[in-house]
Formats: C-alpha cells, sequence, structure tokens
DNA sequence: CTGAAAGCGCTTACAG
DNA sequence: CTGAAAGCGCTTACAG
C-alpha cells in the first residue's frame, strides 16, 4: 500500500520460508513439472504458493545480467505515425510476446544519422536481436550491424542478402500493371515513392516489366519519386497533371494515392471517370473512402508477426530465409469507369 | 569484428590501465568538469580515452541493478495504428531522449484486460515511470496503479485527478459549435466516440453545451456513439441518415468523419454543398482529402512532449499539474457551402 | 587522489 | 533434496 513498497525478491521468500536463495531460484524457474526435481514436491509447493500470494516477479535486470539474455528484441522503424509500419508493429508485439519476450520500438525517420543513433541505442540497452522495418536498399550499414554480432531480421524492406520478411512488391506491382492493362490504359504513370525503400523499388518494377511485356514502354517523365505520405502524393501527382494527362495513375502506397487522388479533383479530374487510380497495402481507409481505393492488400500484421518469429528462431540458433509474403489485388471504385 | 564480442566492461578497462574499476566508474560518471574531482587530470584523461577508443557502454542491467533506476518510461497507447497516439507517441519519445530516458510503447487495444496485462508486464521491467494514453473514464484501473507508488501521467485522455495533459476537447467542441452555427446549421448530429474515452466526451459536451446555450437542444437521437476509426465513422452515419437528415455532423475525430463522408456520398450527399462535415484532430491527411476536411487542430506531438517533461518532474519529485493545450478551428471545404 | 569492499538480485555448476 | 559459493557489471560510501 505505501507508496514506495519495495518489490519482493528471491531472498525474502527464502528467508519467510527458511530455504536458499538457490532453491528457491530453482524451484521458479524449472518448468513445472521438470524431470531433475528442483526440491521436494511439498518444498516446492510451499515456495510457489508464497510466491505468488506475494505476487513476486524476478527483477529483470539481476536476471539479466547473469543470464546475459535481455529477452528483449529491438525494432526501429521509420514512423510509427506511418499507418503500415504502426500496424506491421503489431504483429511484432503479439508474436514476441507469445514467445515470452518484450519488444522496444523506435522511430528513426528514414534519416541515416537517426538510425545509427537510435540503433546504437536501442544496442547499448543489450537487446538480443533486432527488426529493422526502415532498411535501405543500398543496406551498408546494416552490414557494419551484421559483423557486430547482434541477430537481426528485415521487415517490409528488403536489403542485400540480409534475411527479410516483405510482401512481394513486384508481384504486387504486376498485379495491378494486369488490372490496368485490362481496362485498356495505354498512357499511364507511377508515382514511385521514395528511391532507397525496396517497396517502392519493386512495386514500381513490377509495374513497368508488366507493361513492357504487354509492349508498352511507361516514359521517365511518368515515374515520379515521392513521399509516402499523403502530401508526397499530392505533389507527385501535380507534376503528372501539369502536362497532357494519363489516364490512370499507380502510386506504390495508399496515402499518397489519397493525396494523388486530392490532386486530381483539383484539376476537375473525377477519379474512377476521368481518371483511374491505383494505391498500394489496403489501409482500412481505402476501403472507406468517398470513393473507395483500388490497391493491393499486403499482409502487413502478418509480416510483423514471421519477422518476429524468424528472430526467435535466429536467437535459438537456427538459420531463417527471407520470405515473401502474397498480394492481393482488391478491386474498388477508383478505377471502375 | 568476432560476431560474438563481447561488450566492453569497467574492469576491462581498469585492468587495461592498471587501475580499479572504482576509479574508472568515479570519472565515467562524474560530470566532465566535477567540483569533487574524481581522478586525477592526467588519469581522467587516460581513462576517458581508452573508453572512448574501446566504445564503452555501460551495461544497463548492472547499473540498474545498482541503482534502482532504469531510466526507462513505459507508455501505453490504445494502438498504435491510431495515427493520433502515434503521433503523440513521436513526441513522448522525442521529449524522453532530450531527457536521458528511453520509452517503452505498448498497444492495450483499449481492452481492460489487455491494459491490465500490459502495464503488468510494463512494471515488471522496472520501468521508472508511466504515461498513460489509454485511460478510460472510470478510472479504476489507474486508482489501484497510483497506490502502487510508480509515478505516472495520462496524455490525450484525462480520467479523476490524475494529472493529464490533454487537449483542451470541451474548448474544440464548441469551437466546432460555433462554426456550425454561424453557418446557420441547426439541425445536427454528433458521432460521438467511444464512451469511455474523455476525449469523446469533452468535445461532444463542448458542442451539445454550445448549441444549447444558443436555444438549440440537440436531441439524443443525434447522438451516435462509435469505434474511433474509419469503419466506426461509416456505421454511426449509416444510422444518422437513416432518418430524416441533419444538415451538418460533427464527428470526434477525423478518421471517423472520413467514414461518415463515404456513407453520405453512399446516399447521394455532396460533402461541402449537401451536407456539412468536421472532424477533429487536424490529422495530415484531412487537408489533403479530396474534399478537405474541416476540423480541430489539436496538437498531438506536443502533448507527447509535455506529457514527458512532466514525468520527468514527477521523477525528480516535483509536483505536476494537468495541462490543457489550445486548440484550433481549421475551416475546410467540407463546411462550405 | 585512489583503492578495497560491499552489495544490488539473480543463476548455475558444484558439494554434500 | 538442499545449501553455499561465485560471479554477472556496476556504484557508492569509506579508508588511507
Amino acid at each position: 500500500m505505501a507508496g514506495t513498497a519495495r518489490p519482493v525478491t528471491l531472498r525474502f521468500i527464502a528467508d519467510s520460508l527458511g530455504l536458499h536463495v538457490s532453491t528457491v531460484s530453482r524451484v521458479l524457474n524449472g518448468a513445472a513439472h521438470d524431470g531433475a526435481r528442483a526440491a521436494s514436491g511439498d518444498t516446492a509447493e510451499r515456495i510457489r504458493e508464497l510466491a505468488a500470494e506475494l505476487g513476486y516477479r524476478p527483477n529483470p535486470h539481476a536476471t539479466s545480467l547473469r543470464t546475459e539474455r535481455s529477452n528483449l528484441i529491438g525494432v526501429l522503424v521509420p514512423r510509427l505515425s506511418d499507418l503500415v509500419l504502426a500496424t506491421v508493429y503489431e504483429g511484432i508485439e503479439e508474436a514476441a510476446t507469445d514467445h515470452g519476450l518484450s519488444a522496444f520500438v523506435t522511430n528513426t525517420r528514414d534519416d541515416p544519422e537517426t538510425q545509427r543513433k537510435r540503433t546504437k541505442m536501442v544496442l547499448d540497452r543489450r537487446v538480443d536481436g533486432l527488426i529493422f522495418g526502415d532498411a535501405h536498399a543500398d543496406g551498408r550499414f546494416l552490414d557494419e550491424i551484421a559483423t557486430a554480432g547482434t541477430p537481426f531480421v528485415l521487415v517490409n524492406r528488403r536489403a542485400g542478402d540480409h534475411p527479410a520478411i516483405t510482401c512481394d512488391d513486384y508481384l504486387g506491382g504486376r498485379l495491378v500493371a494486369e488490372h490496368l492493362l485490362e481496362l485498356g490504359h495505354e498512357d499511364v504513370a507511377v508515382i514511385a515513392g521514395e528511391p532507397y525503400a525496396s517497396t517502392a523499388i519493386d512495386r514500381a518494377a513490377g509495374f513497368v516489366d508488366r507493361y513492357r511485356e504487354a509492349g508498352v514502354t511507361i516514359p521517365a517523365h511518368r515515374i515520379v519519386h515521392s513521399r509516402f505520405d499523403t502530401a508526397g502524393g499530392r505533389q507527385a501527382a501535380e507534376q503528372i497533371l501539369r502536362d497532357r494527362r494519363p489516364s490512370a495513375i499507380f502510386a506504390v502506397n495508399d496515402f499518397a494515392a489519397i493525396g494523388a487522388a486530392g490532386s486530381a479533383r483539383d484539376h476537375g479530374l473525377r477519379l474512377g471517370a476521368d481518371i483511374a487510380m491505383v494505391g498500394f497495402n489496403d489501409t482500412p481507409l481505402a476501403a472507406e473512402l468517398p470513393i473507395p481505393l483500388t490497391t493491393v492488400h499486403s499482409p502487413m500484421r502478418e509480416m510483423g508477426r514471421r519477422a518476429a518469429e524468424s528472430l526467435v528462431r535466429l536467437l535459438g540458433g537456427e538459420p531463417v530465409e527471407s520470405e515473401r509474403l502474397r498480394p492481393t489485388l482488391m478491386v474498388r471504385a477508383s478505377t471502375s469507369p
């Protein structure tokens, strides 16, 4: 009840029961029905009972110091205010919890300087492993981390040969192209996202390649890089719509697509009727917009779960391989005439 | 270079220099130019040099175990995939970092059972303090935490008399009412959010009170509770638009407003022209929508910063008081005829 | 100015 | 079956 109640320790339990701390530790740590019994059934029961009654919780600092294991994993993301990463993180947290690990997440703003600093901070906390959601395609920084020895996996974005759990973004881009080709769109533009993100690169590449296979070469000026947020999509669209307008735009993520839709409207274009728009990710918003957005569903939460599970395997000394989860095209009003 | 490089310890530095660990500790901990010198200038310099060269980073588990201070703060939010909380959290992280603290955030889904579990987990990690972004108005759970002794503040939502950094939601609701009254709207509806969140309660109350002061009583069936996401807004709007439609809708947050806008469109209503719509929070999306959304700007990131700073003060033994940050009305096309 | 000791709360071989 | 010891890497009075 006192404001400064000291947590109960192993020693306190041991003394209360007239036992040695090592006995108590053995009982409380050993699996409930261990082969090599840690104490007599009677003693064990008394210990467990008192521990439960007192609400004993081991001091994780002491445990970590002793075992050199923190049961903490560090997660680095560009920004949690990006719904995609926030959702991926929810999956990570769920799976980590299932495995008795706590996740420790931090924003790096996709800025190399901040990435370094925050990674260092997380490593200083002695996490057991890392999940990077902010990999840059050049992957220089990750190579350094790899040599430093702390196990890690990438999620959402891939880089180099590091194990990565991603959506099959290239396939996603192809699906969009196929859909637009079926509708007869030949003059199309791409809002291509950040040039350092594999998500953006792969989605655009899949799209462009599929068009090329259909005999249509998308000219360079029809491919415009952009930030991933709504304002970025709007800016890119302004540039695209300045000249002769395309009949369809593929934005490599939903928020950019929404911004682009705003720009299209400013130009007097009706979404679906005058210009087709496609996004990527199928964020919950996409289906609920006044004019619902055609987009590619990517399993964000599932990616997070699998990334955490891969890291768990890595921590257990098992090898892990990259995975590409399957995307699905969601056709909605923004591409129906 | 080896994959299993052991971190440098105080002992390693001490031995390398033929000194005692306590000397090294004193030098590395004391403020650079301490009054009571920790060692001779020469010794101190040699220590600092080697520490820098070896990249010494204190083992936080050892430090925490010894000092009973983790320099960690726990942050509980309903869900990081809610942009509002994600943005608040960015502010918290920034300010915490400025004060040498690390923030540890976790999702509680606004579900009491999960709130308990995750709070327990965070407390088990021996955080120095807590920030709750998921307070429920009844505040029962928080009262328990208060007696347990770990300092905490609330952010975004308030409850009971616990110190809380919030937006002045009541005032925000009033601002919306004034705007709609000026435009001549007398038959209005409220998409009122979750009944346990002070944000929702206060915004709706400010709105209803201001209307009453203007001589307009908003009937109970015009006030519909809802989830805070887009789908929730759509559902609530469906219910509202089923009968004789109001001329304006105030949704207590932007995402619900966007969902409601979708529903309005399904009913053949043009936003702004046929029905006015107002949201709350001024998320970056609001200004970029095809029909930009009138909303109330709330200083989300700033709330987070201040909450972290309040907690820092609390940890320093200073008293803290609740703060209500000022909201600003942002008038856009969704309320212009 | 520097060293030596004690101790934070655990875990883990090792005895008996 | 249980205890005793050592030690993880620190910090902090206390000596000298």
